[in-house]
DNA sequence: AGGAAGATCTACT
DNA sequence: GTAGATCTTCCTA
């Protein structure tokens, strides 16, 4: 499996973020391998973006935002985790929110940590994709640049159109759209 | 102690 | 499709 290298993540979070799409996310869990593709992702930014984790400052639950690139930035909204991955280019803040992915392989078992059937409604949304794939704080910080990582982002070729919007769900966004999605997917959240 | 948060589920129109 | 209740974590005071 060809696994992104670093570089990969240290250029705009918009560049980033419209770059993941179609690619491969990979969750090892004990013997198994859980994967989708990524279909929907955000991109955000640092004390210029009212969005952002990193809007007011550096803190205790945040302070991924200003390191490596290439790592997990993970925190709790509303009782769910939140994955991102730190982007941004040197000297700068970022990170790249994983919106939906759909379910590649591994199924079974997004399903039993979902308690829900529907393949529809297995990963479509940045809550749900966590539970499913069962990744929560404790992975705040890990890398996804290796394949002996728990979860890391791999190559994988599929043609698509892209398609973008205003991010979802925030109370004070920017002007620009900052949400990408792949064109008439049948796994985003909305 | 209080409140905000990048969401989800359910129950409707 | 929208509306409202509800959820936990972690911040601020």
């Amino acid at each position: 499996m060809e696994v992104l290298e670093r570089s990969f993540y240290e250029r705009d979070p918009k560049i980033v973020a419209t770059n993941l799409l179609g690619k491969k996310l990979v969750r090892r869990l004990n013997d198994t391998s859980l994967e989708g593709i990524i279909v929907e992702t955000e991109a955000y930014y640092g004390l210029e973006d009212p969005a952002s984790r990193a809007y007011k400052g550096r803190k205790n639950y945040n302070f991924a935002m200003w390191g490596e690139v290439g790592r997990l930035f993970i925190y709790n909204v509303h009782n769910n985790w939140l994955l991102n991955i730190v982007a941004h280019e040197v000297g700068k803040i970022g990170a790249v929110l994983i919106r939906a992915i759909e379910p590649l392989q591994g199924i079974e078992v997004m399903r039993q940590n979902r308690g829900v059937n529907d393949i529809f409604n297995l990963a479509n949304g940045p809550g749900k994709l966590t539970k499913a794939l069962k990744i929560d704080k404790s992975h705040y910080g890990f890398p996804v640049t290796s394949k002996d990582s728990e979860i890391f982002i791999a190559e994988y070729r599929i043609k698509f159109e892209m398609d973008c919007s205003y991010r979802i769900g925030v109370s004070k966004d920017l002007e620009e759209q900052l949400r990408f999605f792949i064109k008439g997917s049948r796994f985003l959240s909305r």
